[in-house]
DNA sequence: ATTAATGTTCAGAA
DNA sequence: TTTCTGAACATTAA
């Protein structure tokens, strides 16, 4: 689950790949199904020959890789998807390998276990099309308490589930969802119109609060192996969990809840009853 | 050995 | 319009 901390992390280690000439691109053999490129292999394979990546950004849970032909190479790792330089855990699940100028012979590896990542490679109208605004909402960490307040207000939803839509807020998912909602203490199937001020309040600063400790840890790795730094360092945000694959244990918070799991629109939720009651306050 | 669970995104249904 | 459901996929735990 990359989500926004992870992959700024990812962003953060290919951001010394500015000035880098891409030389190539190449999709090893594998018994594995390929994963999916728009609009294809051979038409990425001439969009990069001998280009120059000129900055590297973010845009929610996705990573762009912009060219100095201005066309950006968006890369969505999904559930699984890594960016790598530094050699990656097996070779099976190397999907793409985008070969870098320069004497070091640098090597960009997306790996993928399960390989649900997608890679587009798109021009300025189109990335405006596939990414802007109306598909995507602002980014997590950019938002004020204000405008996530108006895009929510109205909406009956649980207030979980509404925070992982990416129209209305770009970069949270599963996981930070749980901690977030356990920061603020508020309860995650409270639907979003029964929130209060000062319930609007806290969100927003548990929201700043836990995506940037996050970032700063370097993101949270899980036992499935996958996210970590580019250079394959293990992030440290999972030692900071306080609910999320922790039901049965004991509330850290509180010291006397019992963090439970229900499931909100068929994925986990974590919480702990006693600190995140479903009432208005 | 089979089965369930994992979680992001999108298409299509309610 | 808004909200919900299922499928894509590989791996691991039960």
């Amino acid at each position: 689950m990359p989500e926004l901390p992870e992959v700024e992390t990812m962003r953060r280690g290919l951001a010394k790949l500015v000035g880098s000439r891409i030389m190539g691109v190449s999709r090893p053999r594998s018994p594995l199904r390929p994963i999916t490129i728009h609009p294809g292999l051979p038409a990425l394979r001439r969009a990069v020959r001998a280009r120059r990546i000129v900055q590297v950004g973010r845009l929610g849970k996705r990573v762009v890789v912009w060219l100095n032909s201005s066309r950006a190479i968006v890369i969505e790792p999904r559930m699984t998807g890594r960016l790598l330089l530094s050699t990656p855990p097996d070779r099976k699940h190397v999907r793409l390998v985008f070969r870098l100028g320069g004497r070091r012979k640098q090597q960009l590896t997306f790996w993928d276990s399960r390989g649900l990542g997608v890679v587009h490679l798109l021009r300025p109208e189109e990335f405006a099309e596939n990414f802007g605004p109306h598909r995507l909402g602002p980014d997590a960490l950019l938002i004020t308490q204000k405008m996530l307040q108006i895009r929510l207000r109205a909406s009956r939803r649980a207030i979980k589930v509404a925070l992982m839509d990416q129209r209305v807020l770009a970069g949270i998912g599963n996981l930070y969802a749980s901690e977030i909602l356990h920061r603020a203490k508020i309860h995650p199937e409270l639907p979003c119109n029964r929130l209060g001020p000062s319930q609007w309040r806290r969100l927003h600063q548990a929201i700043r609060r836990v995506l940037r400790e996050a970032i700063r840890a370097q993101g949270s790795t899980l036992s499935d192996g996958a996210y970590g730094t580019s250079d394959g360092r293990a992030g440290r945000f999972q030692t900071a969990h306080r609910v999320y694959q922790r039901h049965g244990h004991r509330c850290p918070s509180c010291q006397r809840g019992t963090i439970r799991r229900i499931v909100q629109a068929q994925r986990s939720t974590f919480f702990c009853p006693r600190c995140q009651p479903l009432g208005n306050r």
